[in-house]
RNA sequence: GGCGGAGUGGCCGAGUGGCUUAGGCAAGGGCCUGCAAAGCCCUGUACGCGGGUUCGAUUCCCGCCUCCGCCUCCA
């Protein structure tokens, strides 16, 4: 059983071979910190986060490097309209990004390169590019000479005598033909600027992505990932220049669907974000990477609040499940079923542990069903792999219904694994609390408990109407009340 | 104008030349419950339009319509 992706270049799902057996390496375009992310963006770093997850969980040692461009002409702007530093903008929007890749439970790349630290490998880049007749330097620029590069167009399918003109009016008139790309922006007054042989500017965009690429991952290396509205002009300039600078460079390219809203594309110019920050305020940060996730990856997804209320009713239904099963099997006194997260846990794999593993060994492909790894190593078939979840977590509830230990046992590791990597597991990090996160929290379970027993009593008494009254007002207080076989259980609604 | 993607039951969302025609959400009926909730059981026969190929197409081919993305900053 092989992975098998689907690769842009070749326009086809291909089996997923590594250049060194046994390890992965993706390059992830992240932010480009102009503004505060998107549901768009975070989309994006939630459908690699779910490959890099499946990566690991499939014996790969991965090497993740996700980027941020921290300067470009819009960071410049807003700067220059809020009349703060170019910096200070690029600062804010970074944290903001890496609030709400923690927040949806996106596990940290093993680098995160910013672009203005890698301005002496660009020059390198540069120099090699000019020195072999690929670009030139003109009026404080540099640019790339797409005639020196036959294959130009091949990853996006363009070819360049269909192509309009780029329409760059400040720097039309030094290219020598109008489609030839910006490697270097020459510096205009007032602009922060690195110094090159040719001159003070800054990175062009396609070029620090080649340089920080190759920088970590070497000439050539495995995946290169990002949203589908790069692959051209970004991915197909990447790969012009690397290409002409004698690198491999990336060996498959993998491009997550967009995000729609109302029918157009969610875009910063557009200024009709739905802003992360805003969203999680909605539905729990688990509910948006829920519905995020749940389509497949190269799907379009279109959003609306219908959609979403769906995926976190549909999530809430698995949480359910895996909450009841690990209160009864903590009932049973029979198994040691996590309700907090060992601190120290090894980062890479630490939400990937089955719990009633004695060993907390790493969850790997012999813990999980043959169907869910079947359905993720065919390009990622989350919706699909979803479903296996949904046929594991049915068995558990009848198994749950008849009592049966070992049965619910088995289905709720079986079903904790596989949502561990789709990182949904409700009982792992992120979504479990920390011990000691709430001072009130003993308050509260003792008052509620109190309120329980009160209930009991009215109902032993038959008095419904008393027990009801009870019942309701912890409900407007946001706590559920469930009576099962076993006595009352209590849920916190958010 | 060029390149690419998509149109599936009330909704979201897989998939396939026929055979058991995912899964979820919502809905209706039932079981359970003091009543609920949750869960369980049952029900619903869909593939944009028009041709063609075929014994048979939602699935293949041709044409058309609609929508989306890229060709300019964009995950």
């Amino acid at each position: 059983m092989t992975l098998r992706l689907y690769d842009t270049a070749a326009r086809e799902v291909r089996d997923f071979v590594p250049l060194v057996p046994g390890k992965v390496s993706l390059y992830l375009c992240g932010a480009t910190v102009q503004a505060p992310p998107h549901i768009g963006h975070i989309r994006s770093g939630v459908s690699f986060d779910v490959l890099v997850r499946w990566l690991k969980a499939s014996g790969y040692q991965v090497t993740f490097c996700r980027n941020v461009t921290d300067i470009d002409d819009k960071v410049l702007r807003v700067a220059a309209a809020e009349g703060v530093a170019w910096w200070q903008v690029a600062q804010r929007n970074e944290r903001a990004f890496s609030r709400a890749y923690d927040a949806l439970g996106c596990l940290p790349p093993e680098v995160e390169p910013r672009a203005t630290g890698h301005v002496p490998e660009m020059i390198v880049l540069m120099r090699r590019l000019i020195d072999g007749g690929h670009a030139y330097a003109a009026g404080g620029d540099v640019y790339f000479d797409i005639s020196s590069c036959p294959s130009y167009g091949s990853l996006s399918g363009q070819r360049p005598d269909h192509m309009r003109p780029a329409g760059d009016s400040d720097t039309a008139g030094a290219k020598r033909d109008p489609r030839d790309f910006t490697l270097w922006k020459g510096a205009k007054p007032g602009e922060p600027a690195w110094e090159t042989p040719w001159g003070p500017g800054r990175p062009g965009w396609h070029l620090e992505c080649s340089a920080m690429a190759t920088k970590y991952l070497g000439p050539s290396f495995d995946i290169h990932g990002g949203g589908l509205d790069l692959v051209f002009p970004h991915h197909e300039n990447e790969l012009a220049q690397s290409r002409a600078a004698g690198d491999g460079f990336a060996r498959y390219w993998v491009h997550n669907g967009l995000v729609g809203v109302a029918g157009e594309k969610m875009s910063k110019s557009l200024g009709n974000s739905l802003l992360v920050d805003a969203m999680i305020t909605q539905v729990r940060p688990v509910e948006l990477r829920y519905y995020l996730g749940q389509a497949h990856y190269r799907s379009p997804l279109e959003y609306s609040p219908e959609a979403l209320a769906e995926a976190v009713a549909s999530y809430r239904g698995i949480e359910g499940f895996v909450i009841r099963a690990a209160e009864f099997l903590r009932a049973q006194g029979d198994f040691g079923v996590a309700w907090e997260p060992n601190a120290d846990q090894d980062q890479d794999r630490g939400d990937l542990r089955g719990t009633l593993d004695p060993a907390d060994a790493p969850v790997g492909l012999r813990d999980l069903p043959a169907a869910f790894v079947a359905a993720l190593d065919d390009d990622l078939g989350v919706p699909q792999a979803l479903a296996v979840v949904h046929d594991v977590l049915h068995a558990g509830n009848n198994a749950l219904a008849a009592g049966d230990t070992d049965a619910v046992a088995a289905a709720l590791a079986s079903v904790r694994a596989m949502l561990g990597v789709l990182g949904l597991d409700p009982l792992a990090p992120p979504w479990v609390s920390r011990a000691g996160d709430d001072d009130l929290r003993g308050v509260v379970e003792a008052l509620v408990t109190m309120a329980l027993d009160e209930r009991q009593a009215a109902r032993d008494r038959k008095d419904y109407d008393a027990a009801d009254a009870i019942r309701e007002r912890l409900q407007a207080a946001g706590v559920i009340i469930d009576d099962t076989p076993n006595g009352p259980r209590i849920e916190l609604k958010r």
